[in-house]
DNA sequence: ACTTATTTTTAGTCTTGTCTAAAAAAATAT
DNA sequence: ATATTTTTTTAGACAAGACTAAAAATAAGT
């Protein structure tokens, strides 16, 4: 059986292991959990001893193919119960991320897999985010950040890399919204900053800005 | 903030006071608890701190009007999440507890009168026990155990007082469930054994069955 | 009333997960 | 190649919540 802190190591692992290939340094992980180096060190060795992961002092972790589908079904279940809050509770996506974070440690097969059913099978969150199924397979984000679009391309706004409620308010307030078509009028080499417009509305947005929204061309 | 251990304390003093008036010994919550009365004396003494329960040592303890608003805050959400399960997910009456045992700790205000919104604000939990407002307020069991019926008397199966699987189980393969109509046929005075009809099928339940059925007369 | 039994509390230990401070290894700079 | 900086690990401490064993208070028995 797995503890709420040893569960959240393993996502904060899995989800570093998207962006860095190799081995997980301590301190990114220290970063990520909000933690001291010294206690992930601590919380390393566990989950080597338990098979989780791979570790060798001084040389990062790594997460076994057995710590990958823990981590994978821990996501499911975050993803799953923030689809079900924006779908059935009401909940904006600003507000799904916090109690998602509760309700995935919520321990019982049979709850997920009637969970996924009720709410048909969803592909993806509210944030653009594939769903693991039940052996941790999910489809990767094919999908290009928005900053990469040049002059007069276009596409569509399929999901988000920030799923902070601050970022998320402030897409709203703009009218940016998944689904949406998008095509980047103009962009500023210097800072890249873009004007973009979406339904006839023209505005400006800053690199940080684009460099968190996920397009389909 | 509450932690785990506390709230599960706050609801087990909450049931004990049902039953047993006046001050809750030590020993009666441990055993409640699984736990040893030092581990009692311990976490008494926090929440007495907190203001919480009243307190005096060797004396027994009481919650507060803060302290019983409280637990009955968790035992609305368990009792929620029970008719969540039940008729949104397809559970058993007798799968839900350890379920709603987890989920009955996740803190959030909206997302627990969604919840109650969208399961059409029930008045009672599977098993038929009183679902809580939001103060805390409920409805009585008016309702007697079956146990003390007599011979001929007829009433209403409408709430269990053990929710335990094995006793659940017991009585779905005896066909007792909720809203079923009874009548007492026969009744041994001697180990207050009784012979009982639901729906034309006559059979005997021993005083230890009756003693957890309750019944609208 | 005095002795025994039960209940409750205290004292001290353990585990989990965190921290700070210091030591050791690795990486970088001169 | 040696010195300096950065990263990582070790050592020791702490809080929460549990336990065991012993002491203190209360209750029961004669
Ligand atoms: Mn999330
Ligand atoms: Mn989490
Ligand atoms: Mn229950
Ligand atoms: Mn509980």
């Amino acid at each position: 059986m797995m503890t709420l802190s040893e569960e959240n190591y393993l996502k904060a692992i899995y989800h570093l292991s998207d962006t860095c290939e190799g081995g997980i340094s301590t301190n990114a992980i220290a970063e990520k959990m909000n933690t001291k180096a010294s206690s992930v060190t601590d919380m390393i060795k566990k989950l080597s001893e338990k098979g989780l992961l791979n570790y060798k002092r001084y040389k990062g972790s790594a997460l076994t193919a057995e710590g990958k589908l823990v981590a994978a079904n821990i996501i499911r279940k975050h993803r799953l119960w923030e689809v079900f809050l924006v779908e059935k509770l009401n909940f904006t996506w600003d507000e799904v991320h916090d109690v998602a974070e509760q309700l995935e440690h919520i321990k019982s097969e049979k709850l997920i897999n009637q969970l996924d059913e009720f709410l048909g099978f969803p592909k993806r969150d509210p944030h653009g985010d594939p769903i693991p199924d039940k052996d941790g397979n999910m489809s990767d984000h094919a999908d290009v950040l928005l900053v990469t679009l040049n002059k007069n391309d276009k596409g569509i706004i399929v999901g988000v890399k920030d799923s902070s409620s601050s970022f998320l308010k402030y897409l709203d307030k703009q009218g940016i919204a998944l689904g949406k078509k998008i095509k980047v009028i103009d962009k500023e080499p210097f800072d890249n900053s873009m004007k973009i417009r979406i339904k006839k509305e023209e505005f400006m947005i800053s690199q940080q800005i684009a460099n968190n929204i996920y397009i389909k061309k």
